[in-house]
DNA sequence: GTCTATAGCTTGATAGAC
DNA sequence: GTCTATCAAGCTATAGAC
């Protein structure tokens, strides 16, 4: 070894200097949140990353690789939290309040999206993209999110007895509507209400959404017995 | 005049083989709608409408200038829709109940949607993806219905008396998160629940979706007072 | 792992004939 | 209004050197 210690020194500086790869996969999360997925160029990223372009190819084989890569990347994240989340509910109360279990599912995505880490936000606007998407949005998401979404599904049965099956569904829907527009931060709301709401205050309207969303499961699937506090 | 009667028969066959112009938007909206603004090229669109590529300019100025003008023909139409339909039940009873003014706001969709006239599926698949656009979508969806939206706010206001101003606009953020992603018909639903919903199925959808939204608008706005029937 | 170099194609835009 | 023709720039993907 000529230089000793030299480990060492590796060690510490691959903490501070992220692999090429991991800076194409940050830079393309950055960008495709911004534009989708055909709104970026390879060499859009590549230049911002300051790496070359074949990189992707070897790296993820192309363009859809690198796309899929970082999706999952942060999915599987958020699916080990929300499971987790949904575990420590269901072991202090079974069944639990519809509004513990909708809180399970979204609260780990505030929690992630008030942390340091700011990259975290450009996930859930390319999320908020995704699941919109008429073309491949649903495949997509389904793809990632929907075998934990079915135990919280199972959950939200067990707390709402006696309910439509569909009517579950379509209200599981509309969360996810209004969930991922919510992270998306698209500013609309600024502008809409003349200063009133900020679009980034993600506590403020996380404390109204799952009130919201577990009032309308109640009011949809509780239709045949009386609503119960 | 050399052809005697053929302004009748031009009359006639304007209505059944539409303009150039026509045919753009028309192929420009279907594409746009699958794939976002950046996954269209311009030549898809008139290879498919059998028109030339330099049409676009001549009619529209840019890419831009033809999503912009196919945003703002069913933006009118929609927007006339809704007002007058607020205009009816606030005549009929002012104020008016939440879920009377959510439903105007939201039926006209659901007309046109199942109309039979299948394009406005497309506009609103697209809808879906600007609203949720974290680069343009707030600015973009503003332009297009904001100003008609307060007036919506303004009856949600007068129907939740003593509400706070930053609670409406929140519950209407969650709204048009439901709402856009419920019309989008992304089939994610139809995966989830093995068949039991159809994403496609407008009518049961919009029945719950109203319901749904009224009733989160009432336990978020009405902190201060008793809940009413 | 990383780069150079390049093939082969598509892109948005436009000048100018008809 | 509509087309032909063309441009410069951009695109994804990949072979092959190091």
């Amino acid at each position: 070894m000529t230089f000793p210690g030299s480990r060492v020194i590796d060690m510490a500086s691959k903490k501070h200097r992220k692999s090429r790869k991991d800076r194409i996969i940050e830079v393309a999360e950055r960008l495709f949140a911004k534009r989708g997925f055909y709104g970026v160029s390879l060499r859009d990223i590549t230049n911002e990353a300051g790496v070359d372009v074949a990189l992707v190819k070897y790296h993820f084989g192309n363009k859809q690789g690198l796309f899929d890569a970082l999706l999952q990347r942060r999915a599987d994240i958020l699916n080990r939290e929300r499971s987790e989340a949904l575990k420590r509910v269901l072991e202090r109360n079974n069944p639990a309040s519809v509004e513990e279990i909708i809180n399970a599912f979204t609260h780990p995505i505030l929690n992630e999206i008030v942390s340091e880490d700011e990259s975290w936000r450009d996930y859930f606007g390319l999320l908020a993209q995704v699941n919109n998407n008429p073309e491949w949005g649903g495949k997509t998401m389904s793809r990632y999110f929907d075998p934990l979404v079915q135990k919280f599904i199972d959950a939200l049965r067990d707390a709402l007895p006696g309910s439509d099956e569909a009517d579950i569904y379509w209200c599981y829907h509309f969360l996810s509507g209004a969930l991922t527009l919510t992270f998306a931060d698209t500013k609309r709301i600024d502008a809409l209400s003349r200063g009133v709401c900020r679009s980034s205050d993600f506590e403020s309207v996380h404390a109204r959404m799952v009130p919201f969303i577990a009032e309308g499961f109640k009011k949809i699937c509780r239709k045949t017995e009386e609503a119960k506090p």
